[in-house]
DNA sequence: CATCATGCGTTCAAATAGTGAACGCAGTTT
DNA sequence: AAACTGCGTTCACTATTTGAACGCATGATG
């Protein structure tokens, strides 16, 4: 399934090396090799990737993954809403942890 | 999938309202009712929860779920674990955050 | 040149996870 | 007593994820 979270990182992680493998992808994501065949084919699909050729001494046939103008458009767009999303997180978080805190000094009562 | 997530959750939802029913439960976890019963049953099955049938004019039949001696101490250290967890993730967020404003502004410059 | 070893993307059967309609039960209401 | 409501339970179905296996292309080896 290609959430946000994925779109985005999968944008990154390839605008930084194009020539990023497919399994290096899935480990530096954390999620299997066929999943990271299928979110990147949704990316081409929807027109975010391009892919084209490319060989060289270390990878035998291997792709290079290029970021179309829409591609790097939508990133942009991707980057600010996961930011958004990111920093209402954070502040939710300050909130979980404080009343996490102290649910450690109640437990600890008990 | 059981995980210490929904321990967390659960666990600290039982305990703020036993009586809690297993839809309400899994409204509040965001989760199917079938999951609910599921890792409701796996915490008894491992001795974190206890039910003990009540019956009130409101709930037909319903469950207090009540937590065991060793849930309770359970729930401690879960919760402190999650803490820890939680207080990385912050720490990781603030990184993140960071990072992804540094993008805004590139994506914005290509 | 021929063989092997390596690394690539791709595939897909199997495993795992998650859903929610439907059921029987037990109180409550009409 | 019949209808209604809300409970936990079930389970067939769907969705998601996995990773071993494959064919292919290159580099290395004899």
């Amino acid at each position: 399934m290609l959430t946000d979270e994925y779109r985005y990182k999968i944008l990154k992680l390839v605008q930084e090396k194009p020539d990023i493998s497919q399994r290096e992808l899935a480990k530096a994501l954390g999620v299997s090799l066929g999943k990271t065949n299928f979110c990147l084919k949704a990316l081409v699909e929807v027109g975010l990737l391009k892919v084209s050729n490319f060989r060289n001494s270390k990878n035998k046939l291997a792709y290079m993954y290029v970021l179309t103008p829409k591609g790097i458009e939508h990133k942009a767009t991707v980057t600010i809403n996961f930011l958004k999303h990111k920093i209402k997180e954070y502040e939710q978080l300050a909130h979980e942890i404080a009343e996490l805190r102290n649910e450690v000094t109640d437990d600890l009562q008990e």
